[in-house]
DNA sequence: TCCATAGTTCGATAATAGTCGAATTATGTT
DNA sequence: AACATAATTCGACTATTATCGAACTATGGA
């Protein structure tokens, strides 16, 4: 992943409002939920939060598609996935840099474990 | 970790300079670096440099220490730990929820090819 | 003390991002 | 068609962030 997009899509969570929504996202599962669904549960005007579902949804975080009426939104597992590796790489160079929380080795559970091999 | 400041510390990093100072620091271990090594390797004003230290120190991810007229930074490691657990936490809420690393679709999605899905 | 070096802070400017009411588009209902 | 609902887009405004030269502080050496 480019320093670059990994910057976007860290900007992209690096904010509260959006953070919230994307972590209601994650929370609400592949089923995700409906915009005026997200918007019960995080006060903000309308058009704000039509504005930060743009912005999650142009750097791939996550997605939506029209049901109807509404629009249903989801998280972009694969994205995240991608972002965390982009983090946790480089990050022990060898030794393990962040053992505690297990962080990282789920992560490389998830993956398969071949992403950066302890040495 | 609160929801504010885990957005503080991604906003933090969600911006190409200090992204790349976090992993050329990441990079060079727990010796950390110099700031005069750091501006060798990234090419920005010394003050755009210093601004982009202190923020990054400000938000608890890499400190600084003198050395005699040098000062070096280095990663907190824990505070990175710290926030990859909170992304990784209400992550899959039991089951998993990255299993597969759809790498490749979902960086296609960022490109803007499908932008908005025909219905 | 005087000078050079390493970094930070100041100050002014430019650029970007966030907010939200109002207008608009899309869909479904009567 | 007329109306209601769901969501987005527009437009204008405000607030925040980034940049960088110049001035300043701190340290070490001559």
């Amino acid at each position: 992943m480019e320093t670059l997009t990994a910057a976007e899509l860290l900007a992209a969570l690096g904010h509260e409002s959006r953070l919230s929504i994307f972590r209601l996202l994650v929370e609400a599962g592949p089923e995700g939920m409906v915009v005026s669904a997200i918007g019960e549960q995080l006060a903000m005007a309308a058009a704000t939060l039509s504005f930060h579902l743009a912005h999650l949804t142009r750097v791939g975080l996550i997605s939506g598609q029209r049901e109807s009426r509404f629009i249903r939104y989801s998280t972009n597992y694969g994205t995240m996935d991608e972002l965390i590796a982009f983090l946790t790489s480089n990050c022990c160079h060898g030794q393990a840099c962040l053992p505690k929380t297990g962080a990282c080795s789920s992560t490389e559970l998830r993956r398969g474990k071949t992403e950066n091999p302890p040495t």
